[in-house]
Formats: structure tokens, sequence, C-alpha cells
DNA sequence: TTGAAAGCGCTAACAC
DNA sequence: GTGTTAGCGCTTTCAA
């Protein structure tokens, strides 16, 4: 029955083949001289036979664990953006070429008990984590601990492997070619500021306002929105203010902004244009398709986990990595 | 600086203590006989100190990994759907409690590599996995690997342990239901039937009409819808029908169906109703509120992880375990 | 180029 | 009730 679950140990290679196990072992990793001959032997017995080595054994004798912890946020609006879904499929991906597993660990609100079990119990060699907060227990944590970890997404944080997106440069392109566009009166509709990237699109935000000669006006701006209701009074603020254009800081800022204006009988592109610091699916198929950045997540959990393997490797890394984004101009601003 | 990763091992501990290693290891385990005295002085000495034994070193002497796999669609389609985050978040909930730790594996259409290395690589001490196709690979190599696992959803394969909602019983009753307000009509926008659970749904379908003495109409069946447009042409056939009332299999293929009307201009509740049989986000936001099925998929994964856990202990479980849900009737079908 | 032997940290007979 | 001992399966000095 469990045909497919091996149970033949190097020691039975050993033997089989008349050899010591320190040579089948070599003949694997590669590691300490061996013949030419005898490692081709080796190597098509294992093939032949099916033969894999316990990770556990090896990881005991060489204090590895073969697997890498992906750290998520636990609260479930937050995991349930796609987002994570993208960046953890973009970790698997790399891990599963270089032999590894990913171990998951939920992390909510600043809760990083199983974070720490995972870390002290020696499950993982690195960790990943999936966002970053601005102040962050798991990263603080993390450097503590000295296990060697990434960050997707950007920290104040010192001394933190981070990768990340241009956020602030991609803001900064969208709102100026808004404005160039005839954009008069952007309004930022903008999420939490306890998310670093929120801080950092509004950086873009300004920058770009600044590089179009406009100054910040505060009527225009109307951050730390949490709840739906936070988002429509903002929403109705902005046009109250005469806004021309609402930009939201988030795709889920966009789609209940874009509700509301609906519910209100305001029209888009007509009365009021509509764009996106962030893209997702219901953007692109709400009528007009909605004018937004994108970026790739799976990239980012690519070049995230190839990053945790260099430095797993010893290898130097940049502090900080950042990748491309798009600029998709749709229906919404025209 | 990593005062927080322990190096202490057992015989540092049993060394500290004038005792044997063993008796160590008893005191901890509670396997085996011990004095009480000893039992707390041990016990005292490891909290103080933050030992923690060696999971490897554990595996590797009892042949366990105090670890689960986590069999998720690897298809961004569906991986993205919230129902497998909040599966995984149940799962990973209870095997924390448990000690143990989640390992993902992705597994795409029917490729199954993946999932075979952490078996064969004694990676997991069991499986559970988060959907079931009808003619699904990954739970054949499973029942041939002989690695104890549990499935969440339903198959049509003998001797698998499986956890699900009532589905046939669960749209035999909205079916009924609607009918009993007056629906004449209802036509099915359906799935694809390589689900299982699709097919569950079109049972219960049907067996509502029955009980309502209601003949099942060929005209008003739409089975298979993968597309968007597929969905639409759908659609625009059952409103040819005459229907009274679109039943969408699930949330996003009811979504794109309210898409299409909206676009129609045809009015819900008032030229058709719409219910689902499968809730999510969207159509509770949506104008007026979609009359659907509620399920628990967290609690989905609680149950599941429970029930592999008495798998893995030798305890006799149910072949099929079914968890109920509930009838959500909104403005949809007013 | 190959092998013997010690050891990674823990568990589990089996004695005492 | 506690200790001795022999592994679990692999890697890695150190010799040969």
């Amino acid at each position: 029955m469990s045909e497919v679950r091996n149970n033949i140990t190097i020691s039975d290679v050993a033997e089989a083949l008349g050899i010591s196990k320190t040579t089948v072992s070599r003949a694997i990793s590669g590691n300490g001289r061996i013949g030419e001959e005898t490692r081709q032997k080796v190597l098509t017995y294992i093939k032949e036979n099916n033969y894999k080595p316990n990770p556990m054994a090896q990881g005991l004798a060489t204090q590895r664990t073969y697997n890498i912890g992906w750290v998520a946020p636990g609260d479930s609006s937050m995991a349930e953006l796609p987002f994570f879904q993208r960046c953890m499929s973009g970790v698997c991906e790399i891990a599963t070429t270089m032999n590894y597993d990913v171990l998951i660990s939920l992390v909510s609100e600043g809760n990083v008990t199983h974070l720490k079990r995972i870390v002290e119990n020696k499950k993982v060699d690195g960790v990943i984590m999936g966002r970053t907060l601005v102040d962050d227990k798991a990263v603080k944590y993390l450097k503590k601990s000295g296990i060697p970890f990434v960050v997707i997404g950007s920290t104040h944080e010192k001394k933190v492997i981070q990768i990340d997106n241009d956020h602030v440069n991609a803001c900064r392109e969208i709102t100026s070619i808004l404005i160039l566009k005839g954009i008069k009166k952007p309004a930022l509709i903008g999420g939490h500021l306890i998310h670093v990237v929120n801080e950092s699109r509004l950086k873009g935000y300004k920058e770009g306002l600044e590089s179009q000669g406009l100054p910040v006006n505060p009527e225009l701006l109307y951050l730390n929105n949490v709840s739906e209701r936070d988002i429509c009074k903002s929403v109705d603020s902005a046009i109250a203010a005469g806004t021309d254009c609402l930009i939201c800081m988030d795709d889920g800022i966009c789609n209940i902004a874009l509700n509301k204006l609906r519910k209100d009988g305001i029209s888009v592109p007509g009365d009021v244009k509509v764009a996106s610091f962030y893209n997702s699916e219901i953007q692109a198929n709400h009528q007009p398709a909605v004018t937004t950045l994108q970026y790739d997540p799976k990239e980012l959990g690519n070049v995230a986990c190839r990053t945790l393997f260099k430095v797993l490797d010893g290898e130097k890394v940049p502090e900080k990595t950042l990748l491309g984004y798009e600029v998709l101009l749709k229906g919404s601003t025209f």
C-alpha cells in the first residue's frame, strides 16, 4: 500500500553497493572528493530505488530545516486580499526550486507568539514577512532573534532587508500624469498610516503635486480612512470641496468610493474622475475601468524568496530592492 | 544578539539538575513514571531557562514531523477565493493549539509533484486538502501513499475522510423556499462540474424543484459556465426562456450575472429575482443584497484539522462529516 | 579516493 | 522512580 513512501536509508544504499555511508553521502552532496565512477554508481542506484534522504536526519546533522516561514496577516480583512496570495505563490514557487518548503505563520495585530514558536523551535531556516506595519512587533522580534529574514514592503527599522515596489515614484508619476491631463484639484482618499505603504503613497502624491507646481491642499487630503463610513464621509467632503478627481489609496477604498458615487448619482468620469493607487479585478471590470497603478505581487514573492536564499548562503544583498510598476490609464479619468 | 534562539539541549538540563536525560524527557512528555518532585524541578528549570526540545531530534527519534500539509489550489483564480484563506486560517488555528505547524503545498491542475515531495520527504505527518475535484490526482496519490489525510469537500473516491458543508440539503432548501415564495421558473446558472461541490449543488437544486412538484426544465439549466462570456450567454438564454429567478451556483457567477443584468437594464428584483448558492462580501454589499446560502469556511478548517489529529492518534472517525448552513433571505428575491 | 567513528538532540526499551 | 543504552538517518572530522 504505502509503496510510495520510501523507507530506504543511506545505510541500505551503502550496503547494497558494498560501500560506506560516507561515500554515499558524498556522492549525493557533492562535498568531499569521490571517484567519478562510484559517484555515478551511487547516483543511478538511488534514482532507480527512489532513495530520498530523510530531511529530519539531515536537519539534525546540519542544523537546517529546509523550511522557510511565510508570515501572513492573520486578520481576515487583510489576509483575503489577493495580494498576499500572489506573493505567497511567488514565494512557494522559488522555495520549491530550491528544495525548500514553506511554513505558514499567521500574525494578527502584533501577536507574535506563533512566529516566535517556529523560530525558537527551529522549524525554519529563515522568514519572509508578507507585510510590514510602521511599528512592527514581528520585525522587531525577528531582528532580535538573529534569524535571517526578508520583508515584503518597507519599514523604518534599520538593517532590515526589504523588497518593495517603488510606491513613491509610482504615485508621484500617476499624480503628475493626472495633473498634466488637466486635473486641478486631485483629492486623496487615504488608508491608515500604520501601513508603511500608505506613507509612501502619500509621499508620492505630495511629490506629484509639487512637481506640477500644485500646493498640498488640506481640504483635499483625507487620511486614515478605515471604515466604509470614514470613506463615504471623506468622499462627501472632497466633493463639497470641489475636487475634480478622487485618488484612492488602494483598491478597497476605491471600490467603496465608487459605490458611494453611484449611489449618490455622481457620474464617473463625467462629474468627477477617479483613480486608484492599487489595482484589483473589480476595478478592471468596473464601467468605466479605473485608472490605476499596477504591480506584480508574485514577482515580489519571487524576489523576496531569492533574496532570502542569498542571505542564507551568506551572500551580501542590498538592504532595499525596489521593483517596478505600471500606470494604467483607463476610462475613469478621460 | 540571538539570545532568543535557544541552544540549550536536554543534556544541559539533565546535567544542571544532576539527573539523566531520560528523566528530563519523561518530565516533559509525561510518558513513563516519574516522581512528582523531580517533575516539578525539571519543569521549572526548563521554563526559567527557556529550554525548547529540538523538533528535528524529536522527529528523528519518533518519526513525527509536527507538521501537517495544507494543499491549496495553485491556479490563482481559485486560490484567491476568501474561502480557502478562511479554511486555512481555521486549520492553522487548530494546528497551533496542538503544537503543529502547517506546510503549504500548491497543487495546480493535477500537478502533484510538490505534494509528492513533501510526503516522500516525510516533511508532514498528515495532509489536509483544501478542495477536491471529481477526478482528483492528489487524492489518488495520497490514498496510494498511505499517509493520513482529510479532504475539505466531497469526493466519489471511496475510503476518504471528508469534511463538507451539507450542500445538497442547503441547495434543496433554498430552492424550495424560493418556489414557496412564488418563483415559478428558477434558472440555474452553474459552474463547472469537475468540482464535486457543483454536482452537489445541482443535485440539491433538482431535489428542491422536485420537492415542490416542479419539473427540471432543460431550458432553465445552464451548466459548466466557466468564462464571463459563458455566464452572460446563459443569463441571456435564461431571460429569453422567461425565468423569474436566476439562481447562481456560486458568488463569482453571481457577481458577473449581476453586472450583466445591470448593464442590460434589467432590474433586480423587479424584472428578475436573483439568488446564489454561495455568499461573498460583494453580494452582501450589493443593492439590493442577494439572497444566498451562507457557510463557515473557517469552521470547515477547524473540523478538518481536528479530524486529522484524531486520525493521527489512531482514533476512528466518520468517513463523512457534514457541517451546517444558513439561508439568508435578502432583497434580491423580495 | 574511501571508510570508521563520533555526534546532531531526542526517545524508548530494558534494567536496576 | 530513575538511569543505561541503543538507536533514529544523516554529516563530518580524521585516518588510512
